[in-house]
DNA sequence: TGTGACATATAAGTCTGACTTTTTGTTCCC
DNA sequence: GGGAACAAAAAGTCAGACTTATATGTCACA
């Protein structure tokens, strides 16, 4: 999903970026590029790089005479996939995951509605494929295909909804269904009723039903939340 | 609002950022940093921490033996503070106005809901403190005034709900709402009905009744949706 | 004792030039 | 015509010298 580190200053961000959205320096924290440069046996123009790429994301802040400082969590740009990705594969990731799904839940029945009256015939077709691709991996613990059209399904509704905010958000989706799949919740095969509304979706946005499809889909976030144990409106 | 340009790759990034996203290069569009360099007459290295930045954007990409490449704007990070502004600030302008208004939709009367829940003693009074001090410069023309209230207010709602994600578009709907009275809508005093829903929110938020915040919420999401002439749910 | 101006040390910022590496496109031979 | 070898181009990396801003300490003076 992820690309690795493209040259050596992605090397470093590879351990530096974790590290800190990890929490592990503090804010507040002051780092020294020389100090860093020498420990990740790399240049100071490389080491600089990555610091400038860091200071984008406003993870830290860097300041003459002072250093590198760590800036506190609520300035950090935490839209950026890049500093998603991070949290959600360190320490950070349940809290992440939350957040994430609570995100879902505001921005995918307003998505849902917005496709349901601007998608092309293509794209619904596409999207009953989807649905009916999860029906037919819903028993038999073929849970890896399932996550596919499940995955499929979400980008769709995302993408279709005409506004660039909303398809941008796919990835972080694809990101959260996979890990959901993978090591939380999920063992088995998954809610019969989830299937359904996913079927259901598709036919309201089929049938240009958009209260219908955003209540159907607000249903699908709301079991969402509900495997994460938080209290749904 | 922005923070013009720190060091000399901040400078550079003040006219090329805004060039990119105005789509000025159009994608597929290569430059070189060497050229880049000298256009902007600053060395390499600054030249390539420039790059760098774009490129954790999303922006661009660079590859060897090629160059760097402009991203299609389905790429960029469109959730970054600084692409916003870039786009904010050029012929992206009522696009990205729009788009912002469309995510708003769907974030405040979830974070509302949220906020009803989770809001403390305090927050509840500021709150109040906002929607009242909208109503004492609801009338005339006293609009700078009144957008800070405005904008105060939202930012108590995102901030309240607990959800960092929400939290961190604070700044986003100030940009819109600061953006929406400088230049567009809004010449006269605003209108009464979106000032007596302000003070209701308040009010339900106050009173813990999450449904009725959200739902109150919606209602003025509606109105700035309508502003815009986006057809509303 | 407090306060303001000044000096100093420090770490980031900048520039330059030489070198390396990857990738693309071409050419040449089978 | 296809594949291998070659050459060129542009980013990538490094090292060293220099500049600049600024936090902090010092000292004189009130």
């Amino acid at each position: 999903m992820s690309t690795p580190g493209r040259g050596l200053h992605g090397r470093v961000l590879d351990t530096l970026g974790p590290a800190i959205t990890a929490g592990e320096y503090p804010p507040g924290s002051i780092l020294r590029t020389d100090e860093l440069a020498q420990h990740f046996e790399v240049s100071r123009s490389v080491m600089r790089e990555a610091v400038r790429v860091l200071e984008s994301m406003h993870l830290v802040e860097s300041r003459r005479r002072v250093g590198v400082t760590v800036r506190p969590r609520c300035e950090w740009n935490v839209y950026d996939p890049q500093v998603i990705r991070w949290r959600l594969a360190g320490a950070d990731r349940p809290h992440q995951l939350r957040s994430l799904t609570v995100l879902r839940s505001a921005i995918e029945p307003v998505a849902a509605g917005l496709t349901a009256r601007l998608a092309t015939a293509e794209q619904c077709a596409e999207l009953t494929e989807c649905a009916l691709g999860m029906v037919a991996h819903s028993r038999g613990h073929r849970l890896r295909e399932y996550l596919f059209h499940d995955v499929a399904f979400h980008r769709v509704i995302l993408s279709a909804s005409g506004n660039e905010m909303f398809a941008r958000l796919g990835d972080v989706v694809a990101e959260v269904l996979t890990g959901r799949t993978r090591h939380e919740v999920m063992f088995e095969d998954p809610d019969p009723a989830a299937v359904t509304l996913h079927v259901q979706v598709a036919e309201a946005v089929r049938a240009r039903d958009a209260v219908r499809a955003e209540e159907l889909t607000r249903q699908i976030t709301v079991g969402a939340l509900q495997e994460l144990d938080i209290l749904a409106p």
